[in-house]
DNA sequence: TCAGCTATTCGGTGTTGCTATGTACCAGTA
DNA sequence: TACTGGTACATAGCAACACCGAATAGCTGA
């Protein structure tokens, strides 16, 4: 989309992929896939991978690998508990920021 | 707050000093005081001000010199057209990006 | 004089997403 | 066999942004 999704994503993108994680175990080729699905046309799949790796050193996932009838094994993330307290928190930031942000929008009209 | 709030105001905060601005006038000084009552406690002072000089550069924003009766002159930016543009397109992204959280959000639960 | 509030500026740092590229596995096809 | 293309992951270098810390400067009251 643009220059300003690029920034917004960044601090929302970790979220986004853990709330995923929340609904059923994937990959990050999978991922990719559903958020250019979803709208995020231009989403880099190495970001996907970075951001996975980042999330699995920090302990907020588990990893599993599996084959794969199609290509290279794939790397299968599910979350934790610690990623799970880890996404309530992110989900109280976001409540936070969103209803600041709609205060906003609506004061400006 | 936290580190969470730090990587979700990348992008977000430009957009709340436009709203604010899309308002009525303002220095820098005032948005800091402004937002920190709002509840974002700890947004750093040099941040704001580093912003502010970003939109003017980019021309979003007109500047008027105005002396303070309590010390150094203030630097009192208002939202020009070209500014108010940037803030609608700031709105559309933000609604794009609210409404997939809230759709992941459902979804988890 | 000096502390304290107002007000702005700036250099350095860390985190993050993007770009670009490389590696590797497999199936279909010419 | 060689080539194309889809699947799947990894990584080095870059730019943008918010933070931290310190500096500068004007004014007021103790």
């Amino acid at each position: 989309m643009g220059k300003l999704v690029t920034e917004m994503l960044k601090g929302t993108l970790e979220g986004i992929v853990l709330a995923i994680l929340a609904g059923r175990p994937a990959y990050g080729y999978e991922i990719t896939a559903w958020l250019r699905d979803q709208g995020f046309s231009d989403i880099a799949e190495g970001t996907i991978y970075a951001l996975l790796v980042r999330i699995e050193q920090r302990g907020l996932v588990d990893v599993e690998k599996v084959p794969s009838e199609k290509g290279p094994p794939r790397k299968v993330y599910s979350l934790n508990a610690q990623g799970q307290a880890y996404l309530e928190e992110f989900w109280r930031t976001w409540s936070f920021l969103a209803e600041r942000l709609e205060q906003l929008r609506e004061g400006g009209k």
